[in-house]
DNA sequence: TTCGTAGTTTATAATGATTCTAAATAGGTG
DNA sequence: CACCTATTTAGAATCATTATAAACTACGAA
């Protein structure tokens, strides 16, 4: 299994919950956007196997810690996690309620021109939201 | 009183606790960031006074929607509005779990390259999270 | 291989923000 | 004033998320 190097190199002992979320997440060509909720669908469909919605959570939340997910900041009653790890933004379609990847090359340079004493850049994530 | 036209204005009736949530919101030099139950807790002392939390709920969603209000998009477990509607975007100090204000003149020109098929863009926002 | 221990999983309870409900109250118009 | 509708309210309901505590599992050491 491609995944338990993977875990353990992150200090996460490769269960069969946590390598069954990996497939489910990882093992794809495509990069997505999920919540929580969809996630545990997605399992049951993929899998054909129940998870402990616990064990979601704090599979999910382990991987964000280690860079193996991302929380998209947008303001919805539902967290949003990304695949997509690599530096780049997202439309948000106020209207279907979906986010649509925006890399980073379809942005122009973003130069942050006010410092906060003390306090480093850590990143700069751009929210453009869509209407009709 | 001065926010009643501004209600009436809306269609919403100027009421006793609108007005009360006016005074706290917006007879201020500065603008500022809240969350509703930060809000709920600054009315208790300033106007000295109890407001029920739904009609708190009720009147900043509807401020919202007139666009006296923002919602900030940022992931955490509590709503974020932002008395300055103005055409800006934020810091999020991760530590002190702090926003800042983020002028749009402090960040240079934003150039969304990508076109979404039958949308338009509404708004572009910048989140710039600080790390120590 | 077996053991021991710390890490995991799980069902379920608890929490906390937000929304709903239904009854009481208040604005505004005739 | 009289009426009708919007608004307020306390409290219940909802829903995502987190905590709890018991059962289970990975894995290094003996």
């Amino acid at each position: 299994m491609k995944y338990i190097e993977k875990l353990r190199n992150s200090g996460l002992r490769p269960t069969k919950q946590r390598l069954q979320i990996c497939e489910v997440l990882f093992n794809t060509e495509k990069t997505f956007h999920f919540t929580i909720n969809e996630l545990n669908q997605k399992i049951k469909r993929q899998i054909n196997n129940k998870i402990s919605l616990a064990t979601i959570y704090n599979t999910v939340h382990a991987f964000e810690k280690k860079g193996y997910l991302k929380q998209i900041p947008i303001n919805s009653n539902q967290t949003y996690f990304d695949t997509n790890v690599s530096h780049h933004h997202h439309f948000y379609d106020l209207k279907d309620e979906k986010l649509i990847d925006l890399e980073n090359s379809d942005v122009g340079p973003i130069n942050i021109l006010k410092k906060i004493n003390g306090k480093k850049i850590k990143s700069v994530e751009v929210l453009v939201k869509l209407e009709d």
